[in-house]
DNA sequence: GCGACAG
DNA sequence: ATCTTGTCGC
């Protein structure tokens, strides 16, 4: 019973570039909201972050989870967190295969049930343009909810020629305080995001890049004014509710229909 | 051919 | 992503 999920087919692979290609023609690079292209952000009030956790014991287990932050205040306006079945392993290059799907869902359950907490744009844990085809799951759930999107990677996903080698270290040592960037241009000489540190704490950078309706210039800026900590904290915020979800879900065998007060809460500082 | 590979 | 406590440093 251990290993990995078994691999897609080849066939599903190509049909899923074949989607990615489809869908990838609806990507909008630049800003469209009126607040994008205010130097304070004037105008923007709610920004969502997304993430799924998983379950090491079960392989299909996972828990999908979208708030909504105030800005510039970074208040906790909205949370939904909800188990849900994978179906698609995880495969670098097709994650939104595997987590779109549910995060479309927590959006629209959103519109529908708290319309006036629509997120302004979206912080998406994981890569957009920068992307072996250029459509990484922040551009993915972008253009299936048509909302400004920004894909957030915490690890560089090696493709158009940008690797993890030693003038990438020394690059990333090059970026002495928080706000430092350097531009991620792949082999064929287009700048497909933004290494950013974003804390002065931690020196490991964040990989920025477009998603949907933002440039990269933009995102990059707001993602840097939404970090206390190294990640921003729509996405933090996202993924301690998602885990404690699920450490909650794995402590309670006994399955109740209505149960009170539930308190403790607790937050996990430090992400270095 | 072999290795690398977001979450 | 997940396994994992305390601990060294600013």
């Amino acid at each position: 019973m251990a290993g990995r999920a078994a691999p897609p087919p080849e066939a599903t692979l190509r049909a899923w570039e074949r989607e990615q290609a489809r869908l990838g023609a609806g990507v909008v690079e630049e800003d469209t909201e009126e607040w994008q292209r205010d130097p304070g952000f004037a105008g923007l009030e709610r920004v969502g972050g997304v993430d799924l956790s998983y379950i090491k014991e079960d392989e299909t287990s996972a828990c999908a989870s979208l708030v909504v932050l105030s800005y510039p205040g970074m208040e906790v306006l909205y949370e939904d967190c909800r188990m849900v079945t994978v179906s698609a392993p995880y495969v670098a290059g097709f994650l939104a295969f595997r987590e779109v799907p549910f995060l479309v869902e927590a959006v629209q359950r959103l519109q529908q049930e708290e319309p006036r907490l629509r997120p302004q744009v979206l912080l998406v844990d994981g890569n957009g343009l920068l992307h072996p085809r250029g459509f990484g799951v922040a551009c993915h759930l972008g253009v299936l909810t048509d909302l400004p999107c920004i894909g957030v990677a915490k690890n560089l996903l090696q493709t158009d020629g940008l690797v993890r080698d030693e003038l990438h270290r020394e690059q990333i040592r090059s970026l002495q305080k928080e706000g430092d960037t350097f531009p991620l241009t792949g082999t064929s000489g287009r700048a497909r995001g933004m290494a950013l540190r974003s804390s002065n704490n931690s020196s490991r950078p964040l990989y920025i890049s477009v998603g949907h309706r933002v440039c990269l210039e933009t995102a990059v800026r707001l993602v840097q004014s939404c970090c206390r900590y190294r990640i921003p904290e729509p996405i933090r915020q996202a993924d301690i509710r998602s885990r404690e979800y699920i450490r909650k879900q794995l402590c309670s065998p006994l399955e109740v229909t209505s149960s009170g007060p539930e308190s403790g809460k607790k937050e996990a500082e430090l992400d270095d």
